[in-house]
DNA sequence: TTAGGGTTAG
């Protein structure tokens, strides 16, 4: 990222030495602000992710009459890249602050404002800026491709493909990996012969990032065998590509496979990542076995991998599915910034071990700390409710989040999930009778696989007319879940 | 300066 510096009386503050906060109280106490002093304010706002405040500055730069260079726009989408479809709005005004700064027909431009909209999901947005660009290239090319082929178009990617080399731009390495990522149940690319002797004879598959992307597209296509087969003749495998492959056998369950895979990596003398690590700790939660996870653990201390959130998550997670509760609540108390995700992951070992006085007591501190539960904390609570009994306690929750007005449920309000968790904790306590006024107050239809947790959790308390009248319903909307087929 | 390969709770 880069970095920014103003200076302000002879005092220079760089990203390095201040806040965000200084920097800004810098900025707001130039009488007159040069344009070199916005371009490092705007620089300050790009490199603390605040996406708004870049936005609103060059607009007021803009208003003002100064020329915005192309590298704030591409750093401006960049950001709305990472963002993905909730930062729409925001391309959109990157967009029309390009076409006012008269650049809407640059290739550069153009490529990264096509890959902005398609990680935004909006195809007809690219699509006109694709028809726009007067001059396209192969990275123009490559990213209208790369829109379709993510936002499940294959059809037209692969039409597109065929289009570029009707105006003779001729694909590389890049264009192949677009194509390659592939829907797990689009496979038929793969397995097209013209596919495989354009891939074999083209002399790109000698390229890492592309075989890499030939080993994910195998194994998420469902065959272990050529994605080990790829990975077998590669050359120089790099950390991506041992990523992959672990990644890939943990996918088919081969969860021991895996960490052969790692141990070899690491005996090659390479070096895993945080996504090294976070593969391999879900590989070793798994397993479930202590030993295992203990030795992955001494891996993330020698190798000096910063204990970020994403590391910890997997090492709570590891050591809350091996058994050991207290070591995973530990290190959940050291991490410094837990993100909702860590939360939840506590909240999940916990109801696995029958800890609901935990798992509730961990809800309120959540809370206490500002967070917002989501759909998945709701999920894990309701499951430790069920385990311990918790009947009055799951239902105060889920009616809560029902009727709540403040804010505090919000992005939670119960699905067909929760409801499948109520009925689960009412029918563990044998009462019939709340699980039928639950039903009849449903927002919507319960599912087949709700109506089969009603007959098994009550299955001896129901009368047979009780029984006969659920079994219809099941057998209505899901008679696999009975047998029928 | 632009496109592109690996991870993510239940």
């Amino acid at each position: 990222m880069r970095a920014f510096c103003l200076c302000y009386r002879g005092i220079t503050i760089s990203s390095q030495s201040c806040s965000l906060e200084e920097a800004q109280g810098v900025f707001n106490a130039l009488l007159a602000r040069s344009m070199v002093a916005a371009k490092a304010m705007v620089a300050a706002y790009i490199h603390y992710g605040c996406l708004s405040d870049a936005l609103q500055l060059l607009i007021r730069m803009q208003n003002e009459g100064r020329s915005i260079e192309s590298t704030n726009f591409i750093q401006l989408l960049d950001m709305c890249r990472s963002q993905g479809a909730s930062a729409l709005p925001e391309a959109r005004k990157v967009h029309s602050l390009i076409k006012s700064s008269g650049l809407t027909r640059n290739t550069v431009v153009g490529n990264s404002l096509i890959s902005t909209y398609g990680k935004c999901q909006s195809l007809a947005d690219a699509q006109q800026v694709f028809d726009e660009i007067l001059d396209k290239d192969v990275v123009t090319w490559n990213a209208m491709i790369a829109v379709y082929i993510e936002n499940d178009y294959w059809n037209e990617g692969v039409k597109t493909f065929y289009q570029m080399q009707q105006v003779a731009i001729f694909p590389n390495e890049v264009t192949f990996i677009c194509l390659l990522d592939l829907n797990s149940n689009r496979t038929e690319l793969l397995y097209t012969p013209w596919f495989q002797i354009v891939l074999w004879h083209s002399g790109f598959c000698s390229e890492t990032a592309l075989a890499t992307a030939l080993v994910n597209a195998y194994s998420k296509g469902g065959s272990l065998a050529s994605a080990c087969n790829i990975f077998d003749i590669m050359q120089d495998p790099n950390v991506i590509s041992w990523t992959t492959m672990i990644s890939s056998y943990s996918s088919f369950s081969q969860d021991i496979e895996a960490l052969q895979i790692f141990k070899q990596m690491l005996q090659q003398g390479g070096l895993p990542d945080t996504v090294t690590f976070m593969t391999i700790l879900n590989v070793g939660a798994s397993l479930g076995s202590i030993l295992e996870g203990k030795i992955l653990h001494v891996y993330v201390k020698l190798c000096h991998v910063e204990v970020e959130c994403s590391i910890a998550n997997g090492l709570i997670n590891m050591y809350g599915k091996c058994g050991f509760v207290d070591v995973a609540l530990d290190i959940f108390n050291r991490v410094s910034s837990c993100s909702l995700e860590t939360w939840n992951i506590m909240i999940g070992i916990h109801a696995q071990h029958g800890g609901a006085a935990e798992a509730h007591y961990l809800l309120w501190c959540l809370r206490q700390a500002g967070l917002v539960p989501d759909k998945i904390t709701l999920v894990n609570y309701l499951s430790a409710c069920s385990h311990a009994g918790y009947v009055e306690a799951a239902l105060d929750y889920v009616l809560s989040s029902c009727t709540d007005t403040c804010d505090i449920h919000q992005g939670a309000m119960p699905t067909l999930q929760h409801y499948d968790c109520i009925v689960d904790v009412l029918g563990r306590a044998g009462q019939l009778d709340r699980i039928q006024c639950v039903i009849s107050t449903l927002p919507f239809q319960l599912s087949g696989l709700s109506w089969m947790t009603v007959l098994s959790v009550c299955r001896d308390l129901l009368t047979e007319g009780q029984a006969e009248f659920i079994a219809k319903h099941v057998l209505e909307l899901d008679p696999l879940l009975l047998g029928f087929s």
